[in-house]
RNA sequence: GCGCCAGUAGCUCAGUUGGAUAGAGCAACGGCCUUCUAAGCCGUGGGCCGGGGGUUCGAAUCCUCCCUGGCGCGCCA
């Protein structure tokens, strides 16, 4: 809708210019927008406002030009005008408005889509959680946001690839295969000092226990080193399987697991190091190897292969960028934990060292989740092993409400998530409010069956029929939904879904509470029916977008 | 000390890359079920957009300086 009204509005700029109306011969980048209050009608331009400066002349009468050029406007518009300090306001027809539930049926569940991306090739790196302890909730809304922004592109055309980054080298891994070790030894009788630094939760103790009853005393009479890493190899294993699991259970699903000990073993992290050398990006300094990342703009350079020899975890994610973009991604996503923002300085330099544009890495950060339990704090800590898991989470208030409640709100703010809420089934809980408002066409579906009579198809609606402020209200907020989905998909925002979502299930209610769908007058009932099963399919299609299911019946 | 992010109604937050009179939910109060699901609807209040200065036709939005809060500043991952 926004496309042709910006077509029409060029249009008469160059009939302006053709019949010199207007000098400047400028075309700026105007906007059309959904004005805030109806009285300034459906779409408004900011045309006219644009060119005072460079036509010399006021707002309003540039606008009184483009007004006279922009011709009566057909069946797209029955009223413009020139409003305000210079605004062209449009007014669109009945006709074209309820011409979108024609759209809607016709794409049906791919209504919203569009091909603003098309050809593009993106990649959304999620949760990459390291594998020495199960899923937490904040894992859980970086997934549910990672996986709503990569459902996002690809309904808007891109080419999108989920991948899941495990972090199965260096230090971490090695605590792991000690402290299931020791957990071991400590399960075997033997007194054990477990120190600090060791993964406290009971998982690990669990893990031990799984190790002793299928491999018996056998790691007693290994050498340490042996026995962690034997360790640390099955308990990475059967914690990612876990991981898995995890996220099948909150639907959400990778492409690709890339392995960090692959790049490793693949020599790739020597060759980025090597490669960053060569291009003189980086130096030794105090028998360590350093990237000049303040080059690009960082506070200060960052080792990458230690005096010890040992390379940092930077320099596998210099070697894993580097990777991602030979494998031809136009644009590639991280999304991380918002405590991991001073990071991104020097990955964008990593960008630009391979010479690309270092927008090429977008990186969105997830804030905290605050979780509550009837407005009290739980308190969480991976070390002291009293965090809440998202499968703990998942379990008890639903995937659909955990994942809604995760959308909520911009990612880069923090989150309180209240388990009680989540799992009230009332007013107070979001989820319920908007899937409810779909289930209740599903039921009228059901009851206009009864008394024979079917969702019409395209064609058979008389729109006529529609004739109340709230109908025509309800077919201009569906006409907007694709212009949210580009929006969101753009800025990587999935809380604007959230936030259509409510506006449309309110005016759904409304609407439904003040009149009967099905009234004694058959087209009155099929044009209402057909609206309502326009709102319907976009329900679906916005919640599917979040990985929330639509129910037909509550 | 330096850097990043935030500060909008009592609370939790939106505000479409500068637009017209700043919105929603919750909480509070008052109403609505013999009719398609009351998990719903209708109505009522509520604001120095942290503060000062600047940029311009126009600022919650951009710049600058303060105030407050969160986070980050390892040859850890």
């Amino acid at each position: 809708m926004k496309e042709r009204l910006a077509k029409h509005i060029k249009d008469a700029l160059a009939d302006c210019y053709a019949k010199g109306t207007l000098a400047s011969g400028l075309y700026p980048e105007f906007t059309v927008e959904v004005p805030a209050h109806a009285e300034h009608g459906d779409y408004a331009t900011n045309a006219a406002m644009l060119l005072a400066r460079a036509e010399k002349k006021a707002p309003r009468q540039i606008a009184e030009i483009l007004l006279a050029a922009l011709g009566d406007g057909g069946e797209l518009w029955n009223k413009v005008t020139v409003a305000g300090p210079g605004f062209i306001n449009f007014f669109l027809t009945n006709r074209c408005w309820y011409g979108v539930l024609d759209d809607i049926y016709r794409h049906g569940r791919r209504y919203g889509e569009s091909q603003a991306g098309a050809g593009k090739k993106v990649q959304v790196e999620f949760v990459s959680a390291n594998p020495t302890g199960p899923l937490h909730i904040g894992h859980g809304r970086g997934a549910a946001t990672g996986d709503a922004v990569a459902s996002l592109l690809k309904a808007t055309g891109y080419d999108v690839q989920c991948e899941y980054y495990i972090n199965d080298a260096g230090n971490q891994m090695n605590t792991l295969g000690r402290s299931l070790y020791l957990r071991y030894r400590q399960l075997l009788g033997e007194e054990v000092n477990f120190p600090q630094d060791c993964y406290q939760g009971d998982y690990i103790r669990e893990l031990a226990q799984e190790v002793l009853d299928a491999e018996g005393e056998r790691y007693v009479r290994a050498s340490e080193e042996e026995a962690v890493r034997a360790f640390a190899e099955y308990g990475g294993q059967k914690i990612l399987a876990g991981i898995d699991a995890d996220l099948q259970a909150f639907g959400v699903h990778f492409d690709n697991w890339y392995s960090e000990q692959g790049l490793y073993d693949r020599g790739q992290v020597e060759q980025g190091v090597a490669l960053l050398q060569e291009k003189g990006y980086a130096y030794e300094k105090d028998e360590a190897i350093w990237f000049r990342t303040t080059d690009f703009g960082d506070d200060k350079d960052r080792v990458m292969v230690r005096s010890n020899g040992a390379t940092t975890y930077f320099a596998s994610d210099v070697a894993y960028h580097k990777e991602k973009f030979e494998r031809g991604f136009d644009q590639v996503i991280d999304v991380w934990g918002a405590d991991h923002h001073g990071y991104i300085p020097r990955m964008k330099a990593v960008v630009q060292a391979l010479g690309r544009n270092p927008d090429d890495l977008q990186v969105l950060l997830v804030q905290l989740v605050n979780l509550l339990r009837g407005g009290q704090q739980v308190a969480m800590s991976t070390r002291s092993g009293e965090f809440v898991t998202l499968r703990e989470v998942v379990d008890e208030v639903g995937k659909d409400a955990c994942r809604y409640f995760f959308l909520m709100r911009r990612s880069d703010s923090q989150l309180d998530f209240d388990l009680e809420l989540a799992k009230q089934q009332s007013t107070e809980n979001p989820v319920y409010y908007v899937q409810y408002a779909h289930a209740r066409v599903c039921s009228i579906n059901r009851n206009a069956e009864t008394q024979k009579l079917q969702v019409p198809a395209i064609g058979e609606v008389d729109f006529d029929c529609l004739t109340l402020e709230e109908e025509l209200a309800l077919a201009k907020l569906l006409a907007r939904y694709p212009e949210i989905v580009l929006g969101a998909a753009r800025h990587h925002e999935p809380h604007r879904i959230t936030f259509y979502l409510q506006e449309l299930a309110a005016q759904f209610h409304s609407y439904y509470n003040r009149q009967r769908i099905l009234v004694d007058d058959v087209e009155t009932s099929k044009a209402r029916l057909y609206l309502a099963n326009s709102v319907r399919i976009v329900f679906a299609n916005a919640l599917n977008l979040l990985g929330v299911s639509a129910p037909e019946q509550m």
